[in-house]
DNA sequence: AACAACATTTACGTAAAAGTCAATTACTGG
DNA sequence: CCAGTAATTGACTTTTACGTAAATGTTGTT
């Protein structure tokens, strides 16, 4: 477990460019230290970076990736700010449930997709 | 049950624009048919549409979604064919597992994010 | 016939998310 | 100390997925 990890580290480990790095910087979702103009990445750092590839993965965009991340951190102190922080939250995980429900529609038209092609091989004399 | 329905029903429907209906259709997702220049959606074009819908919502490019669409139609005739389409089709039931993985994982660390703030809440001394 | 409402094609514009390239600057091993 | 590698910033480019506007066609009232 290190302390510090390089750009070039991190761009291997999840396999994207500096460019992609420095953007999510850029736009405010991550914050490596610096020594001179040198990033360092914490742990906290790619722990960022696996959400945020995570998030892109789901579909959103890194605006969106930068409410959720924003959500993983510490709680706000004030009581409105905190409550509009679970509404926030809410939000998210009712849009994470329509994606699930899409998942789930599609793997099931997938899955008979190829059981008509399995069908189709069979019909045909093929040995499956 | 209708046989046809015009683009702007279809707008409706569905929440888009008809520059988006003909953008699908130059991209080869959907084939309307027409009399003269305007186009007729058919009930298969209104499921399509809801499928291309679903594959954008979760993270699909248009491109990937031609793929996926194509595996809803009738199976090919060819045996290397059909058999290269299962092989697609398995790939994208791998995709489709992976972001399930990740939907979950951004699901459980929501619920985290939001028993923090409920808990912050109750600190606060507020009834929740 | 005129007007609205809806449709079409063509073409250019744009925002998001990087890719690519150039010119510097910093580090590191020999 | 110096070559070579790694990192930086900045600017420009590219791709995707449409938006937008212009000019024109079609249909259906009134």
């Amino acid at each position: 477990m290190r302390e510090y990890y390089s750009i070039t580290e991190l761009t291997r480990e999840f396999g994207i460019s500096t460019r992609t790095l420095r953007f999510y910087e850029d736009e405010g979702l991550i914050h490596p230290v610096r020594r001179g103009r040198t990033r360092l990445f914490r742990q906290s750092d790619r722990h960022l970076v696996r959400q945020i590839l995570r998030g892109k993965r789901l579909g959103f965009s890194i605006a969106e990736i930068g409410e959720i991340v924003q959500m993983y951190r510490e709680p706000p102190g004030e009581v409105g700010q905190l409550k509009l922080m679970i509404k926030r939250i809410e939000e998210k995980r009712e849009d994470l449930r329509q994606k699930r429900r899409d998942l789930e529609e599609t793997l099931a038209e997938l899955d008979h997709a190829e059981e008509s092609c399995v069908e189709r091989l069979a019909e045909l004399g093929v040995n499956t």
